[in-house]
DNA sequence: CTTGGGTAAATGTACGGACAAATGCTAGGA
DNA sequence: TCCTAGCATTTGTCCGTACATTTACCCAAG
């Protein structure tokens, strides 16, 4: 049994399914047949088959729903060039950990601009935090400016804005019984505007890295925006990916 | 067996683990007990005992090596606010997307500035290739800059730049029997330069995302290093995360 | 027509066993 | 001394089984 071959079986089944979607056998939306299926078509174990496709999850593939079955999420990811990385990573992990110290709470109603980032009607009241990210410790270097929007039914978390730790999102999870299912991330480079400038002491007009955040609940729901902005000289991102097991995907390092 | 309880066996045992790490009890680089010392210890099946380390091994905290152990390779991630999400992430996806257009193909000696960001020592010689990125199709918008540095002995490879599909560092390996074993990647907000600037049409002091990626083999030799340059009016990156079935992590969407 | 329960189907969890493959170490021989 | 063969250890792969949980669907009762 399993000897000598190239390649485990399950990431041969892997690769077949592979495959097999990007012939157009299964379009995005349909449903892969069945694990037990599989198994008899096949000729393997339950457990290989679940591996395989466990692969195929990694990869971005699939997606699969007890009770539903294995949906196909994608056939493949566009051939850019040096681009395109599957890749676990840490989102934003700064040197030595920071803490956000607050300004100031207001209430603000979305232009035209706000709407679109927040991605709301215009008119819509929001409650916003402004704060700055510091690096921990007495007379730490500020690092960026962090705009926090809550829908207003949520506003009574901002007062737990830069207290001890924990996400904001947690903190309206537990407080309200609501549950994140979705994240969408929004990267540019902007210059600073004078307002935020004068508040980090950089030059109005230094480059910055513009992050924004949409985080949503069950039904697309807007549950928590933030914007932070992290001039260039106060801050670099970076991580470090290594190669998964099987070379198909990019882990954090 | 496994009736009603509120989390299944492995997610639990994983939390153990996890606790345990953080409490100091496995130090970063020590080795964990083996899978049927935890089995003897927990009193669960093998098949549990992976699943929990498979939990653990996704968030980073350890890796696992056959004939060796399972060794710890990060405590957790630092507390930081809103920041921090371990997020799997596509990296870097472009509407309907693009395409390499090379301009032109040089040598050239590394300064300090790019010596520290080749990672590498000034004097060092370097193939250059500078190119646009384009959006597919006749006349598509142009919505970046990339120079792509390879080390003399993989020059060999510059011609494939911009060719049909595939990664550059794909052709490396695939030409010269290399494998890149780590990803290094560097993001920041830039004003352009001049140069640039009138390359892809903007006006000069247009602030910029800047990418960089270093491609490292076995022992840290540097392959290959991307810059690519996106104006901000150009392009903004995006993307959207889902959580995991477990909830500790978050995938690409 | 609506609502409810029951059933079938699908994936998730968990147990068991066995052998393969990689690594580190040791003992023995050249 | 050095090198190799072999052994023990550890994770990887693969098989089998059983039951739990979730979902979609049908059908009968109200």
């Amino acid at each position: 049994m399993g000897v000598n071959r190239a390649q485990p079986r399950y990431r041969a089944l892997a690769e077949v399914l592979r495959i097999d979607l990007q012939a157009g056998r299964y379009p995005v939306g349909s449903v892969l047949p069945g694990e037990l299926e599989l198994v008899d078509r096949h000729r393997v174990s339950r457990h290989t088959v679940r591996e395989a496709l466990r692969c195929l999850e990694e990869q971005g593939l699939i997606t699969r729903n007890r009770g539903i079955g294995t949906v196909v999420t994608a056939l493949e990811s566009p051939p850019g060039h040096v681009q395109r990385l599957a890749s676990p990573a840490e989102w934003m992990r700064y040197p030595e950990g920071s803490r956000l110290v607050v300004l100031a709470t207001d209430e603000v109603v979305a232009d035209a601009e706000l709407a679109s980032s927040l991605a709301c009607k215009r008119g819509t009241h929001w409650c916003r935090v402004r704060a700055l990210r510091r690096l921990k410790g007495r007379g730490g270097a500020v690092i960026g400016w962090s705009d926090i929007y809550l829908p207003k039914e949520y506003a009574a978390v901002a007062i737990s804005v830069g207290k001890a730790g924990g996400y904001v999102y947690e903190a309206i999870e537990k407080r309200f019984g609501a549950r994140v299912e979705t994240v969408e991330v929004e990267l540019r480079a902007e210059v600073l505007d004078a307002v935020r400038a004068k508040g980090m002491g950089v030059k109005s007009g230094t480059p910055s890295l513009a992050l924004l955040r949409r985080y949503r609940g069950r039904e697309g729901r807007v549950f928590l925006v933030t914007i932070a902005e992290h001039p260039a000289e106060r801050y670099t991102y970076g991580f470090r990916l290594r190669r998964s097991r099987d070379g198909s995907v990019w882990l954090p390092d």
